[in-house]
DNA sequence: CATGAATGAGTGTTCATTCAT
DNA sequence: TATGAATGAACACTCATTCAT
C-alpha cells in the first residue's frame, strides 16, 4: 500500500506557503524554490500538484478568494438588506490582520492582471461575485427603503466597490494615514449619504 | 573635447522608454535590455544615468508623477474651491488614453510598493502631494459653502482619494464594466452628497 | 500467498511500450514515466523488472532484434541459396509499416551506440547474426552458381549489409524520394550484378 | 571603442566545440554548459550568437556540411565524369580520421532527425545537394560511356548514396569488421558492375 | 561617454531514482 | 509486488551587472 496523500490538502499547504512567501518577499521575488522550501518540500514536489508556476500563483489567489467568500456566507447568514450590505462591505476592508493580509495579497496580483490573462480572469470572476452580491443587497435595501431609490442600484454598487478597493489600497500603502476608524467613518458617511 | 550630453534629457528618454516597455510587456517582464533597446541605446549606457535597475524603475514612476503634477498646475490655474477640486479629481481618473496609461503604470507599481521601500516612498510622496492639494481645496470649498461643513475636511479628502484609486482600478481591470460615463456619474453623485 | 507474475511477459509489455514511446516522442524524449504510463503501470514498477533506464532501453532493442530474427527463421524455413538470401535482404528493408517501425527504432539507437558500449554491444551482436546468416547463404548461392564466384563471399556480404542499412536510412529519412519500388529495383540490380 | 568580435568566427569556435563535445560525450549528453566550457566561454555567452540549443545543434551540423561541400569543390575541380564521381564517393566515406569524425557526427544526428523537423530539414538539404552532385556526374559518365546506360541515372544515384551511408555506418559501428580496404573493394566492385 | 561582450547567479522545469507504505 | 510521493541534481535559459575597449 503506497502512502496516500490528500491532494487538496497538499495543495492548500503549498498555497498557504505561497501567501507567506508573497507577504514576506514580495510577489516578484516569489520563486517556486522559495515556495517549496516554505511549504517544507523540495522544489520537485510541486509538479505533482500543479502544472507550473503560473498555476501555483493563480491557484493561490483563487484559494484566497474562496476563503473570503466562505467567510461572507457565514457572516451574511441570517442578515439581509442594508444590514447585510454593511457587513459585506466591512468584511472586504482591511480592518484586522487577517484581512490586511488578504488585501496585500490582492494588491500583489493587480499588477500581474495587467499582463496576465489568467490572473485577470481570476480577479474578474471574484470581482463579479462581489458585484453580484452587493447589487442584490443594494436592491433589497432599496425595496425596504433602507437606501434611497434616487440612484440606480448599479451606480451605488460601483460606488461601493470603488470605495472598498480604494480604501483597501490606501490603508495598505499608507497605514499611518488611514486608521481603521477613518475607514469606518468614511463607510458610514457613504451609507448615510446613500440613505437620504 | 568631450561630447556634451544633456543628462536630464537622456534620462527622460530612457524613462519614457520604461513606460512603453511596462505598458507593452508588463512590469515583471521589463528588463534593462528591453528598456535600452526601446530607448534606442545599448544596454551598457544606462549605467551612466542610473545606478541600477531599481533606480530606473523608481525614477520612471517619479517622472510620471512630475508630469501629472505639472498638468494639475496648468489645469488648476485660475480655478479655486469646488471647481478646482472637481477638475483635480477628474484629472486623476482614467478618462482618456493618456490618463489610462498613467493609471496602468501606477497600478503596476502598487504591488512593488509592498516589498520595496523605495517605490513605497515615491508613492507616499505623490499621494501626500495629492492629499494636500485635495485637502486645501476641500477646506476652501467648505469655507465658500460649496461643500457641507458637517464632515471634517480630512474625512472628505480620504473619501475622494479612495474614490479616485478605486474607480481607477476598476476602470483599468474591468473596462467593459466601468465606462467613462459611469465614473463621472459616481463622482458627481459623491460631490452632490458632499454638498448637502 | 503472493501474487504470481510472469516476469517475461511483464518485461515484454514494458518493452513494447518503449517502442511506442520512442516512435511517438523520439528516443531523446523517452522518459521512464512515459514508458510506465504507456505500459499502464506506475513509474515505480519498472524497478522490479529492470535495473535502470539504460537496461530498459537496451532490452527494448534486444527484444526487437529477437522478434526480427524469429521472423527470419519462419520466412527462411524451406528456402536456401539465393532464394533465401533475397528473402533475408527484403525482410531487413522497410517495405511495410511493421518493418518501417523497426527501422526507425534501429536508427534511433545508432547515435546512442556511439557513446554507449551497452547499446553498441547489442547492435554488434545483432549485426553479427545477420552477417553470419547472409555470409552462409552467399556461400551456398555461390556453390550453386546462383551468385558469381569472382567476388569473395565476405565482400558480397558487406556490400549487401551496407545496401540494407543505406537503403533503410534513406527510405526512413527521405521517404518522399525513396519509394518501395525504388528500393526493390536497386536490390534486384545488385543481385543481378552479383549473379554475373 | 568597444571590443569588437567577429561573430562568424565566434560561432565557428563554438560549433567546433559542439563537434568535440558530441564526439567525446555523445549527442544526448551534449549540454550548453559543456559546449560553452569546451569553447572556453561561460554558458551565458552563447545567447549572443545563437537563439537556443536547437539553433546551436543544427548550426553545428550545417557547418560540418558546409566544410564537407567546400572539400568536394576543391577535390572535384578539374575532374569530371566517372573520375569525379569516384572522388566524390570516396570523399564521403570514413577513410581517414577527419572523415570518420564527420561520419560519427552525422550518425549522431540521424536519430534526432526522426523527431526534429529542424534537423531533418538540414539533413534533407545536405542529402539533396549530394544527390544532385552524384546524379549530374552519373549522367555525365553515362554520356561518356564510362557507366552503362542500362540503369536509369536516378537508380544508380540511389544505389551509390545507399552504399555511402551503409558503408559509413558499418565502418563507424563495426570498425573491426570493416577496414578501409574492404570499403574500397566494395566501392570498386560496385563501379565495375555499373560500368558493364 | 558609449559599446557590446562576457559573467554568473538564479529562474522554472524535467526526470531518473529512491523508498515508505 | 506495486504504488506514488518525494528527492535532488541537472537542464536550458534569463538577466542585471561588470568591464575592457
Amino acid at each position: 500500500m503506497p502512502k496516500l496523500v490528500d491532494h487538496d490538502e497538499r495543495r492548500s499547504d503549498v498555497l498557504g506557503a505561497v501567501w507567506r512567501v508573497i507577504e514576506r518577499d514580495g510577489i516578484e521575488r516569489t520563486t517556486v524554490r522559495a515556495i517549496a522550501k516554505e511549504a517544507g518540500y523540495s522544489a520537485g514536489v510541486l509538479v505533482h500538484y500543479f502544472t507550473d508556476k503560473r498555476d501555483i500563483l493563480t491557484s493561490a489567489l483563487e484559494l484566497s478568494h474562496r476563503r473570503i467568500r466562505a467567510r461572507w456566507a457565514e457572516k451574511l447568514a441570517g442578515r439581509s438588506g442594508l444590514d447585510a450590505l454593511r457587513e459585506l462591505v466591512y468584511d472586504n476592508l482591511p480592518l484586522d490582520e487577517e484581512r490586511r493580509l488578504e488585501t496585500r495579497l490582492e494588491v500583489s496580483y493587480w499588477a500581474r492582471a495587467l499582463s496576465s490573462d489568467d490572473v485577470l480572469g481570476v480577479q474578474r470572476r471574484e470581482s463579479s461575485e462581489l458585484r453580484d452580491a452587493i447589487l442584490g443587497l443594494v436592491r433589497e435595501a432599496q425595496e425596504r427603503e433602507e437606501l434611497s431609490r434616487c440612484a440606480p442600484a448599479q451606480e451605488i454598487t460601483l460606488q461601493l466597490m470603488a470605495l472598498i478597493d480604494g480604501l483597501s489600497l490606501h490603508a495598505t500603502l499608507h497605514p499611518h494615514l488611514v486608521t481603521d476608524e477613518e475607514q469606518i467613518k468614511v463607510v458610514e458617511r457613504t451609507f448615510a449619504d446613500m440613505a437620504r
